[in-house]
DNA sequence: GTATTTTTCCGAAACGTTTCGGGTGGCAAT
DNA sequence: ATTGCCACCCGAAACGTTTCGGAAAAATAC
């Protein structure tokens, strides 16, 4: 293994210098940088990272820690999160080590000891929940992280989002300018802050509209196919007074939903209008739907650049400010709503 | 952050004597051991893994190498490996690393830079094909790794595998004693040193009933749904002398086949037998098959225990020979399999 | 009583890097 | 000729741990 003092030998320089040279310092002439930049790739000299963190503090790898084995539904997700950071990472040559938690050991304390032993720069927090212990707890310990979300409307630290308001607004919207009076909302886990804020948008396009919210009509869930299909049988086979459209939090919901329709012989959009929220995933897709599924869209693939990105920034001591972005948001009209029935 | 130095100044001990004390060295007394120890929770010391790793050459993380992002349809899959082998590091106080290949960068390459880094002290090495560049290239470099799987029958390095030669050998082999005398193999991708053994298996065991190999009757491809669909045509519709019964390499394939079938017409067992293995992965079981599917079962999922295990002996220098193991092989017999029609 | 071993401890060096403070030598300004 | 400045370079210390060689104290043997 090539060190700074084999290259300082090999080039009749301090090791002071080989390290300033390789490190794009100032004051080393360009004659010798470049002289360095060749020997370090002809002997191959690859730094020692449990060496440059000891001085420096800074060890290169960042974590993500979930709190328990993601279920079968969560797979395709998995996937892409988990391959998604570990690549931007790769080319930032940072490590991204993943952590997921004995149900024994209380979450905090895994973070606790991870930073403790200094081994990690930083985390990713997936799934923030509204004053999310993590968050506060890490930023207690003034150690770097970035959220894939928000758990406040502000806030101090890096973060990656979208107008997960705007998103529920914009398709509520969408459905009382088609005339439609009873809208459900087939929402997320209770606590997610995306959930709460999907939920205000809702509320607030519905008071918008001159309608008021009917607890009844928003459904909190696991975000899955199964939430989809009983959310069906229960607003409309359960229900005196049924909507006659349905929001789906995601493309899964909205495929459980479409199949119970179908089962229960109520048609898309003639009896039901249904829109929902796309994440772009690559195992379903809003027009392979039938009919075609109107959606707002945006791609979660698209988090995990940023996510890095800002991760490195806050490891950096980049100020918060620059280290926040909300994601594009579009909105597609396809075929699957229509104006109520009159009754 | 509690260092050496602070719990030796509160203890009026050396730094020496106390690392000795905490890492359980013959020559401190019992007492001090205890006293130690008794500082070191109570200052909440966790010691420098960058420090450590330096002088020790140990930084306790190790990594798995992923030539690609996972497919979607290998998503369930890579949950499964990749939370395993996380979850099974942890509880060794391990970080487990994960690192998707750019496809620019030679594979080789990223093992290069992540040990001459010297960042990573072992890795997990998947899907071995018959001599396998990765293992010649980690032998020669002297670094640790297991292998789920072997590239050779009798490996000097550590692994965990199932006896593939087995699996095939038993399905191919109920099948003739039931009589039947054209079986199709649906195997998995070529170059795989477990899809070759399984060839070996049904290549031997077709020998003892007598049977001649035809190279038409085995094929080879990903291991996904499509190829049970594609190969039920191929095997059925476009061939003179078809199979009477098809084993197929797991559940996925048997599923499409399953499909195929019923959309050709033809029914499980009467018109064909199919036998298969079976992972036990949580999202598709063989018993909810129509009809149960015959199959030899191994649980993937107790692979990752013994991978982590063996790769902590590794780095420790635990010999190879106490660092392999072949895993449980069950056979279930269902109702998938009948005796030939006569023609 | 001295000689020898055993137990328990410690100082110092080492791992590979970054960084602090202080050099040189050359050149322009005074 | 002195001063000041600049571009470039270097030695040494520091990060927190482990380990080597040796030393003091205590126990045992003669």
């Amino acid at each position: 293994m090539t060190t700074l003092k084999d290259l300082s030998r090999h080039l009749n320089l301090s090791v002071t210098q080989v390290s300033r040279a390789l490190n794009d310092h100032a004051d080393v002439s360009e004659e010798t940088r470049r002289r360095v930049k060749e020997a370090a790739i002809k002997l191959k000299y690859q730094p020692n990272v449990a060496a440059r963190k000891l001085v420096s503090g800074r060890s290169g790898i960042v974590g993500l820690v979930l709190p328990n084995m993601p279920k079968m539904a969560e797979a395709p997700i998995f996937v892409q999160t988990v391959g998604g950071m570990s690549a931007h990472f790769a080319r930032r040559r940072m490590q991204f080590v993943l952590n997921i938690a004995d149900e024994s050991e209380p979450i905090l304390e895994i973070y606790r000891r991870l930073i403790s032993g200094g081994s990690l720069d930083g985390f990713v927090l997936l799934e923030p929940v509204r004053d999310d212990p993590r968050i506060e707890f890490l930023q207690s310990q003034k150690v770097p992280f970035v959220v894939h979300g928000r758990d406040r409307e502000e806030p101090d630290y890096p973060y990656f989002d979208i107008d997960n308001f705007g998103v529920a607004h914009r398709l509520t919207r969408y459905l009382t300018d088609q005339g439609h009076r009873r809208i459900a909302f087939l929402n997320g886990r209770e606590g997610l802050t995306f959930v709460e804020a999907r939920r205000e948008g809702y509320r607030a396009a519905l008071g918008e509209a001159g309608l008021r919210y009917d607890p009844h009509l928003h459904l909190c869930a696991d975000m899955e196919e199964g939430f989809g299909i009983i959310s069906a049988v229960r607003l409309f086979s359960e229900n005196p007074r049924p909507p006659t459209a349905v929001i789906a939090g995601n493309l899964r919901i909205a495929k459980g939903l479409y199949d119970a329709l179908r089962a229960m012989h109520l048609s898309v959009p003639q009896d039901v209008s249904v829109v929902a929220h796309d994440d772009l995933l690559p195992d379903i897709k809003a027009n392979a739907f039938d009919p075609p599924l109107t959606t707002t869209q945006s791609a979660l693939e698209l988090s995990w650049e940023p996510l890095a990105e800002f991760l490195a920034g806050a490891v950096a001591n980049v100020p918060a400010a620059a280290l926040q972005k909300l994601g594009e948001l579009r909105f597609v009209e396809r075929e699957s709503v229509a104006p109520p029935q009159q009754p």
